[in-house]
Formats: structure tokens, C-alpha cells, sequence
DNA sequence: GGTCGGCGATATCTTCGACGTATCGTCGAC
DNA sequence: GTCGACGATACGTCGAAGATATCGCCGACC
């Protein structure tokens, strides 16, 4: 049984008429002929009426049109449906990424994405760093954002750009001596309970702030743990102790609380966005697309290595 | 793009090996590799990535060989579902009836053609012998079971076989004078006021009444009148006056009401089942086939005809 | 690092079947 | 009864799918 055998038969149906069927498909009527008979062989039975007034389908032929339109239309999608898929129009994209992630790039880039490819699906969550960049090698993730190179192996199989940079700031409760002042110095924050993410969660940020504090014992031995940035914010709200996060932080600004930044400045491992350097699909392709457009700010770094990156050759914006 | 070239492709799929698959297909590699190439050049993206390690469908893959699958599925079951409609497993079956013959050889064989036929879909209405009849010949209807043989330009297309024979009975209150009688005259009927189906519903059943009495005027001048068979019993059970109707309107025995016979007996137009001759579905037939086999009662007449029908011949009940 | 082996692509020939032309058989219509 | 329309049949033709042989490329392994 070929589509051949389908269209004709469709056509037959249409037009009620064994002649006129052929010249519409544009061959001759005995091929026309010995075509639907080879069809009727097939199905073992007879799936149009020959009648003095017209050619009608038999209740056989009329369930069999039925199921041969919509492989016809099937198939009419699939070549459809490939060409968006390889336009980037549609599929699926599995991004992970940190909390603070959330607050700053995210939104505008995925917003930007879901108008750009509104028939791509997006699963999203919320991962620590490691947990991302194992996804991504796993293949559980197209994209994954976090701070800090990807390390470990298979993390050379990653391409990965920086998508946004913070400064380390610090915030209290509105009651906290330290609410009012613009700055905090280190040495300051030495004496008060910190509130930090757990070391195992972020390596990067820890290993940051572990080289802040040379003294031994180091104030982030006791340090309070906190798993994601509401809750530092939150932890800090009600006087637990002084919480430290990036810069991008400041957007969770609300009564009760104080942003202060800190002295001298700390800067932070970059937010850095990784995909795997084989992945060539072109949702990826059309994401990263959008991300070069939206994160201009951060330098030319970030623009450089996606111009160069053969995922993000040859993309153009649909409609 | 042919079927073919689907099967080619979801085999590659399959294997991810051009080799394996060809094989497996019962062609050799090179034809494989040729007609992909054309689906792919057809479709304009390439559908698969031809790695050191397997041949793996790209985005544009995965979507064409979702579709794929659909449409040859969709072609199997072009050549199962007009078999089964060849065979009168499915289908549709309109049937139009007056409703005495709903309570009597409907029923039943209503029951046994849908535990024969589970798939095939029925549509059901009650509706007058020459409704029927008109229905039948305009197409709207497969069978129509009414009374009186099918009158009118197109009814010569029509078979038509009896499949139920009545004697006229009549039905009163419990209250009333004939209530507790097993036989009324026909001479007594006249002195009461009739309760009867209008002349233009039933014209074949009216002719026969009005035979009955030729007395002028009639007693059936001034008739009541009553569309369905629940009317008249229900108008004579509260006194309204006697009702005539078929034998098999005894079925409605309840409470409150008294049938008794009429003498000399009356036979009344039969029952009788149409269809048009010219009518190949297999759902008819399979359903005449029910019909002959539950209404034998009625004598040799309706399997004689049926058995020499073309609707008839060669059926044999599934499972 | 060079050779080997596996795999897909290419080249060329063969063959089968889809199509075209010619013609027949049948059934209504006039 | 003849004619015309229509689908089926007969037969020759040609193109495309398939087979065989071979090439080019890339890892693997010694």
C-alpha cells in the first residue's frame, strides 16, 4: 500500500467518475483503473461502486477514505511539522537554573524566547550549579544557568558564556544596627551570625567567601545555611543574622529589610549559562539567539564566543 | 513522498544503522541511503545525524517521524476498518418504525443485532408508515417497519416483507361497561366513542377500520383520534372512550385498563419491514439476517424472500 | 602514526511496475 | 437496433527503485 494508492482513491471518491478522477490527477484512466483494482486487491474488498450514473464508495471504500484522508493529511505534516521543528519553532527546552538566576536575566529572556517561539515548550527548574552542569552532561537539560565554571568529567564537552556579573552585598532587618548605611565593611561582617548558601550547593560563591575571611576559625564555620535566596532575605527579615548574596538580590526589596553593599567590593563568579557543544538543536540555537540579544551588558565575551558557536550560525527571527 | 519512504525512515529510526535497517527493510544499504537522501531533499532539512556512533534523528527527525507513524497507522487502518465495514462490523444503520412495533418484534431484535453488530451505530425514530416509507426512498433511512405495503413513486424500488401479523383488539377502562368481556361485537363498538390513529398516519390501518363499518355515518367520523399507541391507552384508561389498536398492544397491560377482542376477528394490515433494493451495505444485510432469523414465526414468506435477496446472501455472523 | 575495518555515499547497471495508447465489453439512451 | 459513454483489458514503454561494486571518511588498534 503506497500514498499513491490513497490520493487516487481519494480522487476517485471526488470527482465519482473514473475519467475525469485521472485527468485530475494527471495520468491517463486505465492506470487509474488497475491502480484502485490493485488497491482492492490489497483490501480484499471492493471499495467503489461502478454504476451507469457514477462511481460511489461502498460502505467499505467509504471507512476506507475516511482513514486514507487522514494519513494524507498526516503526512502532509510531517514534512510541516520537520520544517519547524528545524526552524526551531517548535520542540522543547529544558532549562535549569539557580534562584538569583530568576530575579535578573531570566525573566526578560524568556519572556523575549516565549514571544519569539511561542510553540516551543519550555520545562524549567530550579537546580543548584553542580546539580545543572550533571543535568546538562547527563542530557536532562538543554541549558543550564549557574555561577562558576562547569567542572568534572564530561564538562569539556560544554560551552559555556557569562550572562550577567554581581558584587557581593549584604541584607539585614529594618531593627539591624547595620539598617541606614549605605556600605559594610569585611571586617564588620566578621562579627555577626552570616547567612550564606551551603558550600555543597554553590562551590564557586563558598570558595569566594572563604577566601574573604583569612582568619581561623573563619565566621562562615557557624555560619547559618540557607538554601535559596527568599529564604536568606527572609532570614534576615526576621534578625537571624546578616545574609549574603549578589547584587541581584536587591530585587526582592520590601518593607522590613536593608541592602547594604560591602567594602571593600567582592565581586562574585559570574551567572554563566552552559549548553553541550554537540547539541545542535535549533530551539537551542534560537534560545541562545535571544540570550545574545538580551545580555549585551555584560561585554562583548558572551557575544563573541555565541557569533562563533556553529548553534547560533544561520539564525533568523520568525514573524 | 510516499508511504515507503515512511517506513524507510522510522526503520532507520529504529536501528540507527543504515545497514541494519536496510536489511531489516529487505533491501540492500545503498537504496536506503538513496531514498532517505530524497525524503530528506523532499522534506529540505536533514532529518538524521549520520554520527561514528548511529545514525540519530535530528529535531526536525524526531518531528517527521512522529507523523510519520500516525499516517502508516493511519493506512493500516484504512485496510482493517473496510474490512470490518465490508463485513458489516461497523456502519451505521437508520431504522424508522411505528411505535406498536416497538413493542413487539423491535425489542428483540434490536437486542440480538447489537450484541451481533456491538460497533455498528444505530439510529432510531419512531415515526408513521408513510414517514417511513418516504424517508426510505429519499435515502434518509436504511429500514422503515410499518404497516401497510409502501405506496407512491419510489416504492417500486423498495423490498418490503411482513414481520408481524395482528388481529384488532380494543382497550377500555376498568370502569367501564365492556371491562371484564373476553370478546366485544363490532356492532357494539359503533354505539362508543372510538379512539383511533389518524387516517393520514395510518392510511392502510384507517382503510381497514373504515372497511369495518359501513354504516353512514361511520362511527369513525367522529372519531378521537391519537398519534402513538401510549395515547390511546391512556386516553381510554381515563374513560375518554374505547381504543382499537393491534394485537400486540396487549404488552402495555397495566393497572386501570381491559383489553379484549374484537368478533368476527379482525386481521390487520401486517407489519412489514422495507428497504431499497438497490441497498448493498453490508450493515442491512447483517441486519436482515437478524431479522430472519428472530421473526420465522411469521411464516415462510419473509425467509423466502430475504434468502433470495443479494442483501442477504453469503453473511455470516462474527464472533 | 600508520594500517585496518566499519559505515555511509556514489556510480552504474538491471528490473519491475506504473503509465500511455489502443481496443474491447457492457449498458443505457435515443 | 444502433450509438455513445464508460470502465476493463492488452500490450508496449520508460523511469525509478533496487542490486552490485567501489569510494571516501573516520575511529580503533597495534
Amino acid at each position: 500500500m503506497e500514498a499513491r494508492h490513497l490520493r487516487y482513491a481519494l480522487a476517485l471518491a471526488e470527482h465519482q467518475h473514473f475519467g475525469r478522477a485521472a485527468a485530475s490527477l494527471g495520468i491517463a484512466q486505465p492506470p487509474l483503473s488497475s491502480q484502485i483494482a490493485a488497491v482492492e486487491r490489497e483490501v480484499g474488498e471492493r471499495l467503489f461502486d461502478r454504476t451507469p450514473r457514477g462511481v460511489f464508495p461502498t460502505a467499505a471504500g467509504t471507512a476506507f477514505l475516511e482513514r486514507a484522508r487522514r494519513a494524507l493529511d498526516e503526512m502532509g505534516a510531517a514534512v510541516v511539522d520537520a520544517g519547524r521543528a528545524a526552524r526551531g519553532e517548535t520542540g522543547l527546552l529544558r532549562l535549569g537554573f539557580i534562584g538569583s538566576a530568576l530575579l535578573d536575566p531570566l525573566p526578560g529572556v524568556l519572556g523575549r524566547f516565549r514571544r519569539a517561539r511561542p510553540d516551543v515548550r519550555l520545562d524549567l527548574g530550579e537546580m543548584s550549579s553542580p546539580d545543572g552542569t550533571a543535568a546538562l552532561i547527563a542530557g536532562g537539560l538543554d541549558v543550564a544557568v549557574g555561577r562558576g565554571g562547569p567542572r568534572g568529567p564530561g564538562a569539556e564537552g560544554l560551552v559555556t558564556v557569562p550572562i550577567g556579573s554581581d558584587e557581593l552585598i549584604a541584607v539585614v532587618a529594618a531593627t539591624h544596627p547595620f539598617a541606614g548605611r549605605r556600605a559594610i565593611g569585611l571586617g564588620q561582617l566578621a562579627a555577626e551570625n552570616l547567612i550564606v548558601s551551603p558550600p555543597d550547593q554553590e562551590p564557586a560563591v563558598a570558595a569566594r567567601l572563604r577566601s574573604l575571611f583569612d582568619s581561623a576559625p573563619s565566621p562562615l564555620d557557624c555560619a547559618t545555611t540557607s538554601r535559596d535566596i527568599h529564604t536568606t532575605v527572609g532570614l534576615a527579615a526576621c534578625g537571624v543574622g546578616v545574609g549574603l548574596g549578589p547584587a541581584r538580590m536587591r530585587r526582592l526589596e520590601r518593607g522590613g529589610i536593608w541592602f547594604c553593599e560591602v567594602t571593600p567590593r567582592v565581586r562574585l563568579p559570574d551567572l554563566r549559562l552552559s549548553f553541550r557543544a554537540a547539541d545542535r538543536s535549533p530551539v537551542l540555537a534560537a534560545f541562545l539567539d535571544v540570550v545574545r540579544a538580551n545580555c549585551r551588558e555584560v561585554g562583548s565575551r558572551l557575544d563573541h564566543v555565541l557569533a562563533r558557536h556553529p548553534a547560533v550560525r544561520g539564525i533568523e527571527q520568525p514573524g
